[in-house]
DNA sequence: ATTATAATTGAGAAAGTTTCTCAATTGGGT
DNA sequence: ACCCAATTGAGAAACTTTCTCAATTATAAT
């Protein structure tokens, strides 16, 4: 089938196989949209540039593939205080996002220097943490630039 | 009308007359509701405890009311890893949540100690951070403690 | 206390979102 | 090239959220 020229093609469809997952088109050419973008898209976003690769591509497969890609760490879940949440390409699986509220242009981040912090808050709380979930929101520096 | 005495009553009532808001009974309902609960509420579970006290309450009137009061800071939102958003009761309108995985008790802390984080990575992203959300999952100490 | 009025509510309809079903297709191993 | 389990597309079904509007009600003014 066609290729989409993605630097992280290869590394996905290895991930895939690691899982006993197919690398079939749709995945690919889903994860290549959302490497692609920068910006928070929705799911009918999603489905549209899919649709420019692979223009038969039904919404229960984005649906289908956006579960698995996030199963397997490929992409994140990417939460709005408000409405609810989208999918974003993570370069590391431990990644965090950070989203201009203006442009909704989103930027990964991988540093997480809250362990320390955390191993803490345990001891206080009682909990065992096991897994974090941070996110910024902010301005990027092309919107906080133009006139507010 | 009826009572529900919560602690936080007056208080509420205080926040809902300076935001020129009404303090309905449906609204204190679901604010006593949230306050009561230690747990992960869907939106059906909220419905339901609020119609302990308020049998006629509709489903509209949960939605309005849970969006006016994560407005205006009595509540917050809580996300999910999977699935989507839920509410829970802020104790302090900064409050970050701590979720247990297995009993999906929630529990808020107000500590927040990022702020020279949060500017170290305003510099280096170029992104002005107006708001952060942080959100951990694991498993409280009683969960922690039965066999896993 | 009574009244006026703008905000809020309940109920169901409408709109929107997500999941399910199943026959057809296809990726990947042999 | 073949086989088989995994995956897909399409539409139906289920579920969730928002909208509409007449009736009700909290609050402020009288």
């Amino acid at each position: 089938m066609s290729h989409f020229p993605c630097a992280k093609e290869i590394d996905a469809k290895e991930v895939l196989k690691e899982k006993g997952l197919k690398s079939t088109p749709q995945r690919l050419a889903v994860l290549h949209v959302l490497h692609e973008s920068t910006k928070y898209l929705s799911i009918n976003d999603i489905l549209d540039k899919t649709k420019e690769l692979l223009p038969n591509t039904g919404l229960a497969t984005i649906y289908r593939t956006l579960d698995v890609l996030a199963e397997i760490g490929l992409i994140t879940r990417v939460h709005f205080e408000d409405g609810c949440h989208t999918y974003a390409y993570s370069s590391d699986s431990h990644g965090h996002h950070i989203v201009c509220t203006t442009c909704n242009k989103i930027m990964d981040f991988a540093e997480c220097p809250f362990d320390d912090y955390l191993e803490n808050l345990s001891i206080k709380t009682g909990f065992k943490i096991k897994n974090h979930f941070l996110q910024l929101f902010g301005e990027c520096n092309e919107c906080a630039g133009s006139a507010s």
